[in-house]
RNA sequence: GGGUGGUUAGCUCAGUUGGUUAGAGCGUUCGCCUCACACGCGAAAGGUCACAGGUUCGAAUCCUGUACUACCCACCA
């Protein structure tokens, strides 16, 4: 050991002092790259990384995230493969434009349309620009070892060409349409937005027992009156015996100075049992109501409220929100004598997530992907899947997990995602948003043209741009470099791992098992382990709201990155949530210190040594006890146990290497006062064991804590190779 | 309404296919600056493993039920 080493082990260890200039070196060597790895590698191992939103910073879920992939990614870099993790972000559309809108109205009192779409696209982009670097340099500090030369952000060129071939692909394989069909309609956001963004939130309110009329012959109960202005028809059950007779019939009335032409019919999805069993039906205005008007054949052009939540209906509710419009209409109706009963109830409310506005069912032209849509897959390698057979999208995505072609280990969640796919409507993909990948769809007159933007006047392209999650679903290989051939995805995809939040099971996983299988006959990846949220100490989640909010860089800065890296993943079997406990993160600060003690007593007491000199029988004991150890955590490893085989590791160096092998080895090797009376043999076996059991744990533990194994590693007599995070994994 | 988890020491949690006195971190108590480490060492206290049954030679671990709790899904207005 050089004597400037031996200085630097002579004081605690400091990760500030080291970690950035050790992730500095590794981003020098080249070594994130797989193309740059040593050695004749030839089994690829891949991961893509959960693009994080460029609207924000680093939170304490992307820190587990990336300490849990990163920790994947080291060992099979280690075990050599070509390992390549790919950096990314998402322009996460809605969320950022409203953030940026939310500025400027701030700053300027200005709305959207004041500003214009191409300014306001532009300064959207200057935030994302800005946003990104930070998160980037945030990604870093957890030690990160993403190639950052493949970096991909999901509104660039590369991306925006996949999204388009996307698209078209699926037009002419007749799975995407536009079409007149009720959708989510977000009034704060004032766009519509898909089923899977929808919250639902229980809240008090009054179910009112009415009539349409004096002599109209059923009472029926709703919660939302104001709706009422628009409806159709009354749904009864077929067979129920106390409205059978009125089937059929059709009944004039004025209800708060809006005629009606009330039809009775009969459906399946009145429900005797509850309020009075019969539905006021209002086709526009409720997604239930349109399905029954689609059954029965009933008009469902009547609107009576638009995008803004306010009344179109004339009379007396004209022009109110549609909450003052409620009471409007119960007064009314309790002055004719209409009203029969009302009653406090609690009820689900659909609530868009990302803006928090009260989502408001209504007709609408918009772009779809079917899912119940047969089509032929031409060339399919997804195991129960053969090239050439005829599956509707639903199926892919169920098949595809079936038969094993993503392994989806956790029982909870396959069950979950099977769930989803047996609910699962077209997915409205198109959002009235200026942030995005515009819909690639022109229209002149009649004409529609889909693709690359057509020649000649007059052809006006759709004002929509895609759901975010249209183009998030191409990830695993449009950050590849498809839908070009490249040398990459043919290396790199079907990718290895990927291990999302549960959050976003549905939203995106499902999808990327959608669009991969549909685009190019494969999975996505292998694998997929979902694993939990992080939350506060108390199991809340954070917000801003609650100003609970932790950030990992403070975090980093008070007890190092492989510290918090340790403290996310022991113990956090996958799926669970964590209750974040700095205390935990201390914990493991201590320990990257009691490995350095160790390392330095290690050196100390080693120095010129011969790492192979034969083992005594006590000590040969000793090592096969680190071959268990090493078997026991691979196969955590393989297994994807981390939060195992990292507790392994370090209850390995503690309590055994730290309290047993090392004190043993004090009275082997002598003090001052206690010259040592054993043998040169036994001397240079326990030498010999424990260079080689440091250099077995620091291999070990690179993999959750880079930072701290890599910095002793440089000081290693065994070292062989010029960094820990290329060298050979212990086994 | 349907589904999926959780319930183990004061707190946060492990316990992988059932197998010797149930573990960790933090906290608490006591003693130690012992020439790797006080970011440490040694020792100690602390648990009827939610509850009730069952299977078994043996159950925190498997089965049935109950309670509480969290989350997800759902067009009962």
């Amino acid at each position: 050991m050089a004597e400037g080493m031996d200085e630097k082990f002579k004081k605690p260890y400091d990760p500030q002092a080291t970690e950035g200039r050790i992730y500095e070196a590794w981003e020098k060597s080249g070594y994130f790259n797989p193309d740059n790895l040593p050695g004749d590698r030839t089994e690829s191992f891949t991961v893509t990384l959960p693009p994080p939103n460029v609207t924000g910073v680093l939170h304490l879920g992307h820190a587990y995230e990336d300490s849990l992939q990163d920790s994947v990614v080291r060992y099979q870099r280690m075990r050599g493969k070509k390992a390549l993790w790919v950096p990314g972000t998402d322009s996460a559309a809605i969320a950022t434009q409203a953030r940026v809108e939310k500025d400027i109205q701030k700053n300027e009192g200005k709305n959207r349309h004041e500003i214009g779409r191409e300014e306001l696209v532009k300064r959207v982009a200057a935030f994302a620009k800005q946003s990104e670097s930070t998160i980037l340099n945030q990604v870093r500090r957890m030690g990160a070892s993403l190639d950052w030369s493949r970096y991909a952000y999901t509104l660039d060129e590369p991306r925006n060409k996949a999204v388009m071939t996307a698209f078209k692909r699926m037009y002419d394989a007749g799975l995407v349409y536009r079409g007149n069909r009720i959708v989510n309609w977000d009034p704060k956001g004032q766009t519509t937005i898909s089923d899977d963004e929808i919250a639902h939130e229980e809240r008090a309110a009054k179910l009112y027992t009415f009539r349409y009329s004096k002599d109209f012959p059923i009472p029926v109960a709703t919660t939302r009156l104001e709706t009422k202005v628009g409806d159709v028809a009354v749904a009864v059950h077929p067979d129920d015996p106390r409205y059978k007779e009125f089937i059929g019939k059709t009944y004039d009335v004025t209800f708060c100075d809006v005629p009606l032409s009330i039809k009775v019919v009969g459906d399946q999805a009145a429900n005797p049992e509850f309020g009075t069993g019969a539905v006021g039906v209002t086709p526009a205005h409720s997604m239930t109501d349109w399905d029954i008007a689609e059954r029965n054949n009933l008009p469902k052009d009547r609107i009576v409220i638009n995008e803004y939540a306010k009344m179109t209906a004339p009379g007396r509710v004209n022009g109110l929100k549609t909450t003052e419009a409620r009471e409007t209409v119960a007064e009314w109706l309790r002055a004719e004598g209409l009203m029969e009963k009302e009653e406090d109830i609690t009820q689900n409310v659909s609530i868009a997530e990302r803006t928090g506005g009260i989502v408001e069912p209504l007709p609408k032209l918009q772009w779809f992907v079917g899912v119940d849509k047969p089509f032929t897959l031409a060339h399919s390698e997804i195991p129960g899947i053969e090239s050439g057979s005829t599956l509707t999208l639903k199926e892919l995505m169920r098949k595809a997990v079936e038969a094993g072609g993503v392994s989806m280990p956790q029982d909870g969640f396959r069950s979950a995602y099977f769930h989803w796919i047996d609910n699962l409507h077209d997915w409205c993909i198109s959002r009235q948003i200026w942030f995005g990948h515009r819909i690639p769809v022109w229209y002149k007159g009649d004409d529609v043209h889909v693709g690359e933007a057509p020649t000649g006047e007059g052809w006006e392209q759709d004002a929509d741009v895609f759901d975010t999650w249209f183009s998030s679903q191409l990830w695993t290989f449009s950050t590849l470099g498809w839908p070009d051939e490249t040398a990459d995805l043919k290396t790199f995809h079907p990718t290895s791992f990927m291990s999302p939040a549960y959050e976003i099971l549905f939203l995106w996983v499902s999808r990327m098992i959608l669009a991969s299988g549909f685009l190019l006959g494969e999975v996505p990846f292998k694998t997929v382990m979902i694993h939990g949220l992080v939350r506060d100490k108390q199991g809340r989640k954070f917000s801003k709201s609650l100003n609970n909010g932790i950030d990992p860089i403070e975090v980093i800065e008070k007890y190092g990155a492989d510290a918090l890296r340790m403290g996310l993943i022991v113990g956090t079997p996958l799926g669970a949530d964590i209750k974040f406990d700095e205390q935990k993160v201390k914990a493991y600060k201590l320990f990257a210190n009691k490995l350095w003690n160790v390392s330095r007593f290690i050196f100390e007491n080693t120095a010129g040594a011969d790492v192979n000199a034969p083992l005594t029988e006590a000590d040969t004991a000793r090592e096969t006890r680190v071959t268990e150890v090493l078997a026991d955590v691979t196969k955590d490893f393989d297994e994807y146990r981390l939060y195992l085989a990292s507790d392994k590791l370090y209850h390995y160096v503690w309590d055994e290497l730290a309290d047993k092998i090392l004190e043993d080895s004090k009275k082997i090797f002598g003090t001052h006062d206690t010259p040592s009376t054993e043998s040169a043999e036994v001397i240079a076996s326990r030498k010999a064991l424990l260079l080689q059991t440091l250099d077995a744990m620091l291999r070990a533990l690179h993999p959750f804590m880079p930072f701290v194994t890599e910095e002793i590693w440089q000081s290693m007599p065994t070292k062989d190779a010029d960094f820990l995070m290329v060298a050979k994994w212990p086994v």
